[in-house]
Order: C-alpha cells, then structure tokens, then sequence
DNA sequence: TATGAATGAGCATTCATTCAT
DNA sequence: TATGAATGAATGCTCATTCAT
C-alpha cells in the first residue's frame, strides 16, 4: 500500500537542463518502443525519466515533439554508426559491406532504438514521416550514391532505377533486422552476409548492365 | 433542419447482416487506412459505413477484433491475387516474375488496403502482429519455397539462409511498394522489373553457388 | 466456433400467450436472481426464455414492469405458502410458529425467487419498492394482526408499537433467512426455532434457559 | 452566458488531496444513497463534488472502489457510534439497550449514510459484499460475544445458535431502522425501545404485559 | 404470432495538457 | 528550477427499446 521510492534513482534535484533532456529523451525511447507511441502515457514517461510532467512539456514539448525528438536523436546514431563503419576511400563493395555490418551491429545493440525507428515511426502518419522520411532518404541516398558511381566507375550510365534499388535495398535490410531479431542466434556477419549476397550479386550484374527478362510473355 | 442527408447512399433500412458486414468492413478499412489504428474512432468508422455503433459491435466486436477481421479480409485477398497470379508449372523465375507483378498490381488497385496491411498492422502490437505475420509467413514461405525448389533443381543444397533471404526479398518489395506509391507515374512492369532484376541476378547467383566475399579483411 | 443450439429447448413456435408468459417469467426470475436487476439484461433474459426480445416487450412490457411481475408472482407464492402453514383457529402462538415454518421452507425451496424478492427488490428504489412493499405491508399486517389478536385476546391493550414489532420481526425473519442460505446444514425446523424463541421468549428468557416449544405437533 | 455557478461553493482551487477526497466521497455518498449505485452517474458525482471526474479517478479510483471507500467510511462510523455508546463494564442488557440507541440515533442523523449501507451496498453483488459482510459480522460478532457473555455469567451453556440469533437482531434491528425512516415523528428512544424489548423480553411477555426498562439511566 | 435488424442515448474511463505554487 | 493539483475533451462500449417483415 505504502509506494517504496526506492526503485528510481532518488529524483535529484536542480540537474541542469543538459542532464534532465537526456534522462527524458532515455525514458521516452524505452517507453515508445515498449507501447508504442500512442499507448505510451506521458504518465509513464515521466515516472520511468523521474521527472515530473511539466518538465517535459518545458524541455521537450508535445508529444508529438517527444517523439520526434526521439527519432531525431537515434536516426543521427544510427547514420553515425553506419558512417563510421564504412571507409570513404574502399571500393563500392567493401563500402556496402561495411555499412551493412555496421547496420546489423546497430540494431543488434540498440533494439529499442530500433523499434522506435523502425516499427513505431512508420506507422505514425504526417509529422513523423518527415522526422523519419529524412533519415531514410539520407539512407537511400548514401546507397543511391554508391550505386551510381559504382556504375558510373565501370562504364554504364546510371538510371532513375538507383533510387528505387536504394529503396527496396533498405527495406531488405529493415525487413531482416527484423528477421534477425527474431533468430537471435544468428551471428551479425552471417546476416550481413546473406544480405551482401543477395544484392551485390544481383546488384553487381545489373551495375553491370546484365539484365533478365521475361521469356515467353 | 440537420445536416443534408444526401451525401451518404440513402441508409438503406433492413439489410441482410452479410451486406452490413461488407459495408461495415469497406468503412473500416478506409477509417484506418487513413489515421491509422489510434486515431481511428469507431465513430468514423460507423459513420463512414452508414450504420450505428451497436451493430459493428454486435457484428465485428470490438475495435481490435474489427482490426483484424480488415487485415485478415485484405491479407486474403493479397494472397489470392499473388496466387492467381502464378502458374504453379512455370519455371522458378516466372513464377517470382508473376508474383512480383500481381504483387505491385494489387498494391497499385487496392492502395487503401496496402496501407492497413503493410502500415498499421506492421506497428501494432500482439493481435494484430499475429494476423498479419501469419499472411507475412505465408508469404514468405512461399518465396522460400521456391528458393528452395529453384536450389534443387540445379544440384544444390538449400541453406537455413532461404527463409532469411525470402524474408528481406519481401522486405524489399515491401519497402519497393512504398516507394512506388510515391512516383505513381512509374509504370507497375517497370518497377516489378527492377525488384526483379535485383533480386534474381543476385538470387539466381547463389542458388547457383557464387558467393561474394569480403577482401583485405 | 460454430454455436450448438441444442442446449436449450428447440424454440417451440406458436405457442399460447400463458405458456410464454410463464416461460418468461421463469428466465427473468433466474437471471435477476443472478445478476442483480441491473446488471440483467433483456438479452440475457430472452435468451434464457427462449424466445425473442420483442415478445418480452409485447407479452410483460418494459424491464421495469417485468420485474415487477416478478416480484408480483414469487410474493403471491410466498404469501400463499405462508399462508398454507397458518391455521386461522390455532392459538397464537402455533400460527406464528407454522408462519415461520413455511417461510423458511419456502426460502429454502426457492432461493432464486426468495433472493429476487429479499436482495433485489429491496434494494431498487422507488417502483419497485410499492410492489415490494406491498407483500411486505402485507406480511407485516398479518404479524400485526396475530400480536394485537393475542394481546386483546388476554386482556390487554395492542399499542401502536405492534406494527413496528411486525416490520422488526420480519426484518428478523429475513436476515435469519440469509444467514441460513450461507449455513445449509442447518435443518430448517432448527432456523425456525431458533427465531420463534427469540421473539416469542426474549433474549432475557433464553439466557436463562427459557425454552418455547411447540405443543401437540 | 453559462448556467449561474454560484449555486455551489465557488470552487476552491488546488486544495490538498486529503480534503478534495473528502468532499468526493461526501458527494458519492450522496449521490449513491439518491440514485442507488448502479444510477449512480460518475459525472453527478463529480459534480456535487465540485471537483472533475480525473481527480475521482485519480484519488479513489473506479467507480467500485469508490463505492468501497464509500461504505468502509461509513461503517466504521457506524460502528464507532456503536462502540461509543456502549460501556463494557455495563451489565449485558445495558450494553445491548445501549447500543440499539446508538445505532438508532446514527440512522436518524445520518440517513443518508445509512440508505448507502443497507439498501445499496446489501443488493450489489460480489465486491462491496465483502466490504459490508465485514462490517455487519463484526456487529454480529458483537453482539454473539454480548450473548456468550451473558449466557454463561448465568451458568448456561452457549450454543451454536448465539451467531444466528445476533444475525436475527441485527436483521430485526435494520427493518425496524427502515420502518422508522418512513415514521420519523416516533423518538428514537421509543423505537429503540420496542426493539429492546422485543429481542429481549420476548413477545411472549410483551403480550403478557411484561416491559423492560433501563435502570439508573 | 414472432423475430432479425437497427439505433439513440448514455456512461465509465483515460490522456495530453496546463495552472498555481 | 520543479511539481502536485486540476481539467477539457474524447472514445470505446453497452443496453433498453423499437421497426419492418
């Protein structure tokens, strides 16, 4: 009957503003990636960050600004992981290859940044798509790029179809995180691999300008 | 007096309750379709389909079972549409071919029932997931198969990678099919041409063996 | 997933008003006895009955008065039970002693009408308290009419207080009767005992071992 | 332009918990003895109160905890009226005629109270059962323990029917509480008075003109 | 006679959000 | 800076009741 107050860090007080966005922005990730956004509670949010309500309509805002904030901070993780695993100077393979990697390493080790990102910011319509469609063109761009000069490098002109590769090859990539998620045992590598495989080989035969048809329509 | 009373069909009176669900279950794919699960008010729904509350109630159940009974109902038709599709004699790649253009046909017709199948089922939690990883399952079982079959054919063994594989190739259609929806003026061949193109060249190398290894690791 | 109808009597058709009247009756009974007048519900109660919401309506009209008819039928039965026991030519005493009887013998045959009667009508305000408190008045009256008839019949005279004594004695009677319905092991004779010495003898009597007991039975 | 809103005491604002839990559960109180507990709206509630339904939920909780909370007050009122007017070193009939006037003197100013102890929480099932079946076998369990005492201070031997017998008492003691409620011009002590003598000196010896009467009151 | 179809109206409950301190 | 106190506004859901057949 009695609420033991022990559980929590003993709520201190007068953090700077720094501390307290930090506390509440952790809270936020944890909590939207267990419920969801919408059946996340500021209630909850504020009790997991140990930071009364109005605190974080002050630093924070909205909802709605919570969670954009959320995506915004771990959409720059993710593209700085990706950005630090891969090595501006290797050829297009390698390139690949390592954002993949540093890709699965991210979401093996950032499940709940994962989740929110991915399965949570899809489904929110209007002002989270912008916050996420951001994130993922910047993805698909990044791809886009290689793409390109990885043909441009061998000879053949590159098409309006980069774009569209660079999407489908993200959402292979989002669909097997999820995948993986769910085959735990599976090393990071090995999925990263399978990944390599299916589009550089293919990827690599169309940049090449090897193309299959139908037969027989 | 009230509001005009026009613009909806005239509320035919006294319908069999076959023609009430159908009305009922057309609304409700829209109503979610459009602000997504949440957001979604039974209200809406019932307004939309031209009937009170109590009898979606007394139809469909509560919001949740209304929910899945959608997914359920478009999942079905998704799969039956990919299925006629494809001609089981074909050979492997016409049969991924075919699959792939029913695939973007019925996302390019039905685009309301994409979305609650792709968008809002994907995010929401337990009930719905199990709904729609069963058609997702499904699915990729399917393209396992015909991995697995194609393997075979040609002297190989299947690997424990088919599922994984199949699981981002419907990924990448997934995230392809969003794509899409946001250049409507690329014809449905092309696009299914390109998924195609990327994942075969690259498919069809493994099946036949050809890795793609990292160097100067 | 697919319903059995076999369960309840197949649905007669066409059968005389007085049949599904009693029919009715019976269900309502049943399910208020259950669950409380307002947690019954008219579907609950034409389920029970077997027949189709409407004929409630057409046949007892609205929840109101269809518990009122209730309450009408199981009084009329306890009342008539009572009255049974009575011998109007029996000495005071016996005639209270045979009321007691067939009031517990009647709680204890019929405890569905006996807990619509006692725990639902009691507790229902206004239109159901006149129909209620009609048997009760009558009970009371009953009781009253025994003690003044005793009183004058040795030379005293009744005081207003018999009518207070008469509510106190059934008040009595129906506690007793709950606490009975919670400790069935006790033979009913016993029960009335028990109370016919309280209140024939006093509590002053009975702890000092003053005992009433019937005469010639 | 709104209603006049100087019909209720202009509403006091951020008072502490403690007293807006008060003035709720004065207004449930209130509002469930008027209405019952099932008409009983939580928005009535809220309004007598004066205060907005999210606090009710917010201090008390649902609507069946606090109907709880409602009948825990007050029967720990009524059970400290009781205990406060009986004097445990009195001899038993003094404690018992101490305690009838108690219990009568609580009805008659706390009406209200009273009607939500008996009439409502007595009828609703399941939950508040338990809360007043605690409360009203305390009061039989004193009134067992008056009897026990009294029996064998006399040299008797207590039965088993000690606990039935207070259930009676207290039964008798409620309708008589009712009776009165529709007879308010008849004293209290006079009421009490009936009941005293009924329970203790039997109707037998009431007949027989035989009274109790309080000594050295 | 008998019923499946249909609804108006209400109610408990929750949540994001903001004062007053 | 920091928070307990407070609420407007929805929303899911149910039920008694009545048509149209």
């Amino acid at each position: 009957m009695s609420v033991d107050e022990e559980s929590r860090p003993a709520r201190a007080k007068r953090l700077p503003r720094e501390v307290r966005e930090r506390q509440i922005l952790d809270a936020a990730v944890t909590v939207f990636s267990q419920h969801g956004y919408h059946n996340a509670s500021m209630d909850e949010i504020s009790d997991v960050a140990g930071v009364s309500k109005p605190m974080i309509y002050a630093y924070l805002g909205h909802k709605e600004d919570l969670f954009a904030a959320c995506i915004r901070r771990e959409a720059s993780q993710l593209m700085a992981a990706i950005a630090d695993g891969v090595h501006a100077e290797a050829p297009p393979d390698m390139q690949l290859w390592h954002g993949l990697r540093a890709f699965f390493r991210f979401v093996g080790d950032q499940r709940e940044s994962w989740r929110v990102l991915h399965r949570q910011a899809t489904s929110q319509g209007g002002p989270f798509s912008e916050e996420l469609l951001a994130m993922r063109t910047r993805a698909i761009t990044l791809v886009d790029a290689l793409l390109v000069r990885s043909a441009t490098s061998r000879g053949h002109t590159a098409t309006q179809s980069t774009e569209a590769l660079a999407a489908a090859l993200v959402g292979a990539g989002e669909s097997l995180a999820d995948w993986w998620l769910d085959h735990p045992d599976v090393p990071e590598k090995v999925v990263a691999s399978w990944l390599m495989n299916l589009v550089w080989m293919g990827l690599g035969n169309l940049v090449d300008g090897a193309v299959w048809t139908p037969t027989g329509e």
